[in-house]
DNA sequence: GAATGCATGTAAATCGTTACATGATTAG
DNA sequence: CTAATCATGTAACGATTTACATGCATTC
């Protein structure tokens, strides 16, 4: 199992679903955090299918396929509530814009700070966009341990990354104007 | 050329290096925010050269090979600087910490605040190893500007990251604990 | 009548990691 | 004399992304 089958289980595990559905969702709001394309989706279900972590029930609606609504099984259940408490492995890092500023020695200075500011702003938007969902997920004002508790503390990370970054070009595009 | 080619390139613009020292370097520090296996540092290598970015000096010491010192040429420094200014594509973000706590609904609490626990200690760890490079880089006392300058902005960056994960794990858990 | 959204899947291409393969020098 | 470090490269494998392929229903 790879940890996108087990992305892709917390979607069905949250709620039964389609395999169009669970695209859906890891483009928005998953996709904020885990990011799958929709080629991968498929292969995961079956194989989730196989574990008999997942049902399958087709409903032959309209449409030239017949959609499979997927749900979780028990086992399925189980398998993700101990997944969620392992160590995670972070993947290598791969974070461009760090790169990118770790290279601005070589560019004018002038054209690092546009950079920045665009980056800057930039994060800002990503920020507002999660104070929306913060907002609605407060709203809602699930108990304390349900998914969509845990759905508020995941996007409150979110908006505190994006306020760091925002923050981070910020200061650095601010350093260097002074000394320009 | 790929991302991958343009850290290669940063690192060989700072100073003239072999290949493994590159790789070396990729581990750490770069490796906190650009991470390479040192399987596609040759190649890149060699792409860089093919575009007239490097130079390659051979020097024929000790050793089987003979080691080969890379250098950049005022072509490569150039495209750097220009690479850096552009806008950072951000590829998919893949957060398993993230994944895995939007998933803790389906642990039993407890496995869950100590699961986080241990996070938060990994990250506090991780915030004491920047802490203590962003002290070295420090007393270089290095010019605004500047490549060392530059690098004690990354360091800045990754210390506050770690520190905001940190604090994230402690509050979920402490929250959770409350309810408990 | 055209575009968009729902819906499922496969295939090819790309990209990155791990393992393989070789070998000299230096420190313990 | 043995382990670690310096040093270069290739090959196989695995994972991921993008493109291909199909087609109904609804809205403009």
């Amino acid at each position: 199992m790879r940890t996108l089958d087990f992305a892709v289980l917390g979607l069905v595990a949250r709620e039964p679903s389609t395999g169009y559905q669970v695209a859906a969702r890891m483009r928005r709001p998953v996709g904020y955090y885990w990011a799958e394309s929709h080629g991968g989706i498929y292969p995961s279900l079956r194989r989730l299918a196989d574990a008999g972590w997942v049902t399958v029930e087709r409903v032959e609606g309209p449409g030239p396929h017949g959609k499979k609504v997927y749900s979780v099984t028990p086992a399925g259940r189980r398998a993700l509530g101990e997944w969620s408490v392992e160590p995670a492995v972070d993947p290598p890092e791969r974070d461009e814009l760090v790169l990118k500023v770790s290279a601005m020695w070589a560019a004018r200075p002038r054209a690092a700070i546009v950079a920045l500011d665009a980056e800057a702003r930039r994060w800002e938007e990503q920020r507002v966009e999660y104070a929306g969902i913060v907002g609605r997920l407060r709203q809602a004002r699930d108990p304390v341990g349900s998914a969509g508790w845990f759905s508020l503390q995941t996007a409150l990370r979110g908006r505190d990354y994006a306020r760091g970054r925002r923050d981070w070009c910020r200061r650095v595009a601010r350093d260097l104007s002074v000394d320009d």
